[in-house]
DNA sequence: CTGTTAGCGCGTTCAC
DNA sequence: GTGAACGCGCTAACAG
């Protein structure tokens, strides 16, 4: 018995149409050139008479190309990491892939089952947030060989390829340009990831036995404005006598904004009294009174960079041991205004 | 001749190692209580030992379930946006579902080809932002009968769910708070979109006979702290003589944030000499100084919800003419801190 | 430039 | 509780 016509219009449908072979509409659409002028108008018509929509399920299958990408990012509500997502979706839909995403909620076991789903999904290729993942997840991603591209750190024995900075370096920049102000007691205030951990190592490594160990705050993920504001608040209550820091490096803008507008209810003078330090120049960081130094990091253009290498490899007629650049140190940079 | 080993394990592989049908392997994955339990461990140490992935497309092609939300966003470097995509994806991934993301830039047309490209993937369900699209939008998705969400937005005529607000009521709320406030010339500035313009509409109506129609002040979309400092400069230049007005409404808290700021570079009073409304209540408002009285809407509830309606129609039964809960009016509320 | 054949890897359906 | 056939809708590979 012939099969019933389902809800959808399929490939065949439109060949039947048009008179054609289905190949030759399959052609039609992934590569017109190749198909006569006048067939391709004729097969253009069908497809344009029944409202033809590709089932992309059925070409992924077949072509074993799903022409999707997977992200992971730790949240998405925060604004650091939406930047990335945003140049990863614009540069991807440019060389048309889509974007699945998934939040790991900085949870490495949440990470590894997303990684599990995207591979079963046959994604094409897989962007990382930072350089620490479980066990199980590098050895998924080794034995699957997808093309993947960590982001956001510059780890040493990366996966495969790298679109990011050294968190480290940031760290003791920030920290050197600090100690050359003249302060002795600085305080780092972040959450406990690996990235915020690696750019307070940065921050000791910088200090040695120039000045004081960094006394050192760690707050929960995600926390923001509110979470700045009660770290100075905090500071003020228990150590102003003698401990009082000078300066504190902030694990990013938010937490920074949050400081100054404690600061400013508090009576306390930045810089006078109390210098502060950001971390990734957010849009706000330039336009809080007063205007917040920080460190700018390549927060758009780490997706733009992850999009580029993946589809410069996706599209690679096998490079033959050509070696295509797979690290990119996308730096940082010391953006100082008014408040450190 | 015989299928050469592909690089993957199959669900073939898996079961021939078990000494058991694919069947049995694949009922063990999807249905394991439908197996005896001796058989089911021994296909379970198969797929252990092989690693063995299912392969999601081609189970998805064979049951035409692809377990993938599609959701399109005008942007996600947005607080606001990225707050309802967290929601969604959260709540979504508890029914095993994947968020495939899209971002239209504000443009009807880019949405379109975004869910045109999101039929084509067999998405289960869709989630709009906003009620406004083009016509051949609601077309596609009214021919394809994907269940569709609708957010941030209250629809007359929605195409299928909506889990959203009010923006025309939540601008009429404000309006009628500042004008019982005594303000008789009120400012919005917002950008151009539909959802910021029924804002407009609101406060329009509000207004009335009681005082003169709201200035209106229209920013590029994705205008943010910059813009709102921007705001405040233009308006102190060029209107101080008369028609300052003693009031401004925000189309959001970034942009009330950055208006703050110049406030306080300036030294203009908030609110004595100027009120100033913001829109979302980001976590940024309850921490300024002075405290941004905003407008609370339902960024998180939204994604949650919007979740909540496609897993509920997606897993019914056939309601057999039940109707469902298609409609969630989410509301908002009026969050009055220090600045108006 | 166009058509034919043979699956992609899995789930549905119905036997047993 | 388990197995066999069939097809989901499309494309790769090779003819012609």
């Amino acid at each position: 018995m012939p099969i019933a016509h389902k809800n959808s219009i399929r490939l065949k449908d439109v060949a039947e149409l048009a008179g054609v072979n289905m190949m030759t509409v399959s052609r039609v659409i992934n590569q017109p050139n190749k198909v006569a002028e006048a067939t391709r108008d004729k097969v253009l018509a069908a497809i344009k008479k029944t409202g033809y929509v590709p089932n992309l399920m059925a070409g992924s299958l077949a072509s074993s190309k799903s022409r999707i990408v997977g992200c992971i990012v730790p949240t998405i509500d925060n604004s650091i990491f939406a930047e990335t997502v945003r140049g990863l979706t614009e540069n991807l839909a440019q060389g048309g892939y889509q974007l699945l995403l998934g939040q790991s909620n900085y949870d490495n076991a949440v990470e590894d089952q997303l990684v599990a789903t995207f591979l079963g999904r046959k994604v094409d290729g897989l962007v990382l947030t930072g350089s620490v993942h479980s066990a199980m997840t590098t050895k998924r991603l080794r034995l699957a060989k997808v093309p993947v591209v960590e982001t956001w750190d510059l780890p040493e024995k990366p996966i495969d390829m790298v679109a990011g900075f050294s968190n480290f370096e940031a760290g003791k920049a920030v920290g050197k340009y600090l100690f050359e102000q003249g302060h002795k007691l600085i305080c780092f205030a972040g959450s406990e990831d690996a990235r915020s951990s690696a750019r307070l190592a940065g921050l000791q490594a910088a200090c040695g036995k120039k000045a004081e160990k960094p006394i050192s705050i760690r707050l929960a993920a995600g926390a923001s404005f509110a979470g700045g504001r009660q770290v100075i608040a905090d500071l003020a209550q228990t150590s102003l006598q003698k401990h009082m820091p000078s300066a504190i490096f902030f694990g990013n803008d938010a937490l920074a904004a949050g400081a100054l507008m404690e600061c400013l209810a508090r009576g306390i003078k930045v810089p006078e009294q109390l210098a502060i330090m950001g971390f990734a120049d957010l849009d706000i960081a330039a336009n809080l009174e007063p205007a917040l130094s920080t460190v700018r990091v390549p927060t758009r253009q780490m997706g733009q960079a992850a999009a580029g290498l993946l589809l410069a490899r996706l599209s690679t007629e096998r490079p033959a041991g050509k070696a295509l650049v797979k690290i990119q140190d996308l730096g940082f940079e010391l953006v100082l205004r008014k408040s450190a």
